[in-house]
DNA sequence: GACAAAAATCGACATAGTGTAGAATTTCAT
DNA sequence: ATGAAATTCTACACTATGTCGATTTTTGTC
């Protein structure tokens, strides 16, 4: 939610700073998106914003962290968009909707979170974010799956512990897909929707 | 396979060398459990092993050398493993042997799995050898799908796409479980023991 | 529009880890 | 015993990180 208030009063917003630090940002996912982020260097991130390294340092306070910041963001995003989507009462309409919106996501941010996921062990802060958006996920599709009739519950074959396992397969298959070209991704999904309908009981 | 001919003759085997690169890929399996990856230096693992940093290049040419050879070392092991455990001819039994087997398996080598997963995307070397692992793991539940009725072919609802998608399942609940204490690892093997089921037709 | 405080930027330094090179030592079959 | 191969060490060069204090720019206030 950038600017919780738009211009009120005498606006008091838009520090240079601020251009700045989304501009490191930017960078940073492109330099992620040619380089990698072992290859990409605190150096070359300042550089492709326009500053020196130590101006950087100003305004993070190392390269994880800004690594961090703009996983954090994207994962906003994520929020936003999830947010935005009325769930659907019928399982099977729910269940396509969700998938489809994943392979949206995947296809808008599919870099950023493939970076999240491997930083996730190394870097806790990013494991934190990624952790606790997994569990937004894992929400929603344990809510599908009862109202399909799947017991609610954290038993092997109840809901909950269910969902946790295809949001694993969900990811997994996505973060894979999603490194390859063409239209990976749509099989990917159509194979995720097939199975999350058979899981669900939905198999017609 | 160490030592492909035994004591054969004059004994020509044994190499001081040989002992001292077992002792690295000990001591950076250790270091790698309680530092991460990260944090492990090659200074560290020399000194583990009781050498210099100089008389460890000697043996390999850099820190992700040493690791991806204990990575080797270890896929060695899962295939041989594997290779050993004769596949039933039921396919509910083929799947609860597989899933005991696999909690087996990231019980003893959780460590070195997970790493080898989170390096995959950096380390060519170690995605290649993991990569190629995990496809004989979804030759072998394609296998086992397509014997409980599944259709073969590479559709969303055919073996082989939904035996990718069930191992991703599969490694990425592991993967987790096993970073947790307790019975995690027994959790997730139940769920996605059953969820691989109902996948294959047969849901009693 | 001058001015002081805050914001932003820079260049230089200290540190830590990597990988290389060549010299020195040990091992081992003859 | 001896010479080649194997092994080890020390010293060096390089790269990237993060810190510091000085300097410049921006910004709000009078």
């Amino acid at each position: 939610m950038p600017a919780q208030h738009p211009p009120r009063g005498r606006r008091a917003g838009e520090r240079k700073g601020d251009l700045r630090e989304r501009a490191i940002l930017d960078t940073c996912e492109a330099l992620l998106a040619d380089k990698g982020h072992e290859a990409m260097t605190v150096g070359d991130i300042a550089q492709g914003a326009g500053i020196t390294r130590g101006a950087l340092y100003f305004y993070f306070g190392s390269k994880q962290e800004v690594v961090t910041a703009l996983v954090a963001r994207t994962v906003q995003h994520l929020r936003e968009r999830s947010r935005a989507t009325a769930a659907s009462d019928d399982p099977r309409q729910a269940i396509t909707a969700a998938m489809r919106r994943t392979v949206e996501l995947w296809n808008e941010h599919g870099l950023v979170m493939r970076t999240a996921i491997d930083l996730s062990l190394t870097v806790p802060e990013i494991g934190d974010l990624w952790r606790h958006t997994a569990d937004l996920f894992i929400t929603a599709i344990t809510a599908v799956l009862e109202k399909a009739g799947v017991p609610p519950g954290t038993g092997p074959d109840q809901a909950a512990a269910m969902a946790r396992a295809l949001c694993w397969m969900i990811e997994r298959s996505f973060y894979h897909a999603s490194q390859e070209p063409g239209d990976s991704l749509q099989r990917a999904s159509a194979t995720c929707e097939h199975i999350w309908l058979i899981t669900a009981g939905l198999t017609p």
